[in-house]
RNA sequence: GCUCCCUUCGUCUAGUGGUUAGGACGUCGGCCUCUCACGCCGGUAACAGGGGUUCGAAUCCCCUAGGGAGCGCCA
């Protein structure tokens, strides 16, 4: 038998980190298993499903590289389906029409919760006739007694008391077809074969399987896996910040760190952290994932992407940092080759993000000195040292602008002023950079070209110069 | 309220009756060094509590506490 996952989100809003997580595992099983992962878009929920969240999920799975072999499948094109099945039901007695009048629910369900009982429906309309032309829901018609054992991967056995579950409804009184009778039509009809999903869904899970039986169908096997929480231990919101995947995207996090980060949550292969998508594939285990909810943390991500930036190919990474300069009102081809910035700086950055601010200075002259750097480096001591490197730079033909000479430049001055390295390399570096962190000092230099070298040495001097009459 | 699920450093986790309770992120200290990063080395820090079972429990059982989910004509 062929493993078949499914990822099933419903379209009420975006895939956010929990849901993409879910998919992932479920991505992961089938492909570790040479199977198939397909995707469903349960939007049976009219009123809230919309279209730009259903591009907004399948926009975060490619985004993320979760290819899904079949799919994406839309509820709402099934209907005939369910009504069909749920006849089928109807006709076998295995489920009946409801015209409870939600008052008199209403009332039921104070009165149980004023007994210290699970509220539940009592089954009223079982025995009753209701008429067809009238209005009314249909229910399933739940075993009365007896268990239901819900063997989970991830948890055991779990076993549930049928006495605890009611006659849930399967069709609203509209003629639409419900959240539990739908999965069990679909993971029935689409052949799914281990069902991979939030352990939210725990409880719905033995009158599934009660539905999948009366229906005569195979039940699934399931893994329900725990729930992500935000930072502070609270159950993942919005006031948590990005949730959204393709927030992360925006801020400049690669797919394969959050798809490494993702999966590390719950889940390990003994000491290792850097996974692969492939090393994924090869090496996950469902039934290793853990059982508790864990909380999600920006700065273990954060040191995963800057892990990624820095080990990716440049030109990759070249690619992807471009319009984040663009967001910084940079032209990319007006300076330096991208890849060559990204080669300088990736180690340095967490986020693509970061990565364009700190190489803004490569294209485009820096407002301002930060403070604390020209107070620390430009002083006066520092112009004697910056009036030769200013000297010697110009004196260098435009071939010769490399980094080997460029570095013997800084070392020759330092060596004539008979001071060390940080004494010359850190004024000049603060001159052409704005700050007091860059690159090596000769592979700024190389990247800023020496137009704008000059030119932002003469910046400084004339700061230095200030300072001075200042004083 | 009822039913179900969960509980190892701040966080993610290893651990399946005998370990100095390991790793990673963070944090702190150091090395490297022209700066910042990267990298490397080292420190800090945990078995929720209480009872059992056992020669021996993080590991097995029970209780308590805490957290979470479900109890919809939402999914």
């Amino acid at each position: 038998m062929t493993v078949r996952t499914r990822f099933a989100p419903s379209p009420t809003g975006y895939l956010h980190v929990g849901g993409a997580r879910t998919a992932l595992f479920s991505y992961l099983f089938a492909r570790r298993h040479g199977g198939q992962f397909v995707l469903r878009i349960e939007d049976t929920d009219l009123e809230r499903s919309t279209e730009e969240s259903v591009n907004a999920i399948l926009e975060g799975m490619t985004w993320l590289g979760l290819e899904y072999d079949e799919g994406p499948f839309y509820q709402t094109q099934r209907f005939d389906r369910y009504n069909q099945v749920i006849d089928e039901l109807l006709d076998k007695g295995l489920a009946y029409r409801c015209d409870c009048p939600k008052e008199r629910l209403e009332k039921l369900r104070e009165d149980q919760m004023a007994r210290k009982v699970k509220p539940r429906y009592d089954g009223c309309c079982r025995t009753r006739q209701v008429d067809p032309d009238k209005p009314h829901v249909i229910r399933f018609k739940n075993p009365a007694d007896g268990v239901v054992v819900v063997d989970d991967m991830i948890r055991g056995r779990m076993p549930f008391n049928n006495a605890e579950l009611d006659d849930l409804i399967i069709r609203r009184s509209d003629g639409s077809p419900t959240y539990n009778l739908t999965v069990v039509v679909d993971d029935a009809d689409m052949g799914i074969t281990h069902v991979i999903r939030g352990d939210d869904h725990i409880n719905n899970t033995p009158r599934q399987i009660n539905i999948l039986r009366a229906l005569g169908r195979d039940v699934p096997q399931y893994a329900h896996v725990p729930m992500i929480l935000g930072d502070d231990g609270a159950r993942l919101s919005k006031r948590h910040g990005a949730v959204g995947v393709m927030s992360y995207r925006d801020q400049g996090y690669l797919p394969e760190a959050l798809l490494n980060y993702l999966v590390r949550l719950g889940w390990s292969h003994g000491d290792q952290e850097i996974f692969s998508l492939e090393e994924m594939v090869e090496l996950f285990d469902i039934g290793a994932v853990n059982k508790a909810a864990s909380a999600f943390n920006t700065d273990k991500l954060d040191w995963l992407n800057q892990h990624y930036l820095h080990h990716a190919e440049p030109s990759r990474i070249a690619r992807l940092l471009s319009p984040h300069m663009g967001r910084l009102g940079i032209d990319p081809s007006t300076g330096p080759e991208l890849a060559e910035v990204v080669k300088a700086q990736a180690a340095r950055a967490k986020t693509l993000a970061e990565l364009a601010e700190i190489s803004a200075f490569c294209y485009q002259d820096f407002e301002a000195f930060d403070e604390t750097s020209a107070k620390k480096h430009l002083r006066p001591v520092a112009r004697e040292a910056l009036e030769r490197l200013r000297a010697a730079f110009e004196m260098m033909a435009y071939e010769d602008w490399n980094p080997d000479d460029l570095k013997r430049v800084v070392e020759r001055v330092s060596e004539e002023l008979e001071v060390k390295m940080g004494k010359v390399a850190q004024p000049l570096r603060v001159a052409i950079v704005g700050r007091a962190a860059s690159p090596g000092i000769e592979e700024t230099l190389m990247l800023v070209g020496k137009e704008a070298t000059l030119r932002r040495i003469d910046k400084a001097l004339a700061y230095i110069a200030e300072r001075e009459s200042a004083a």
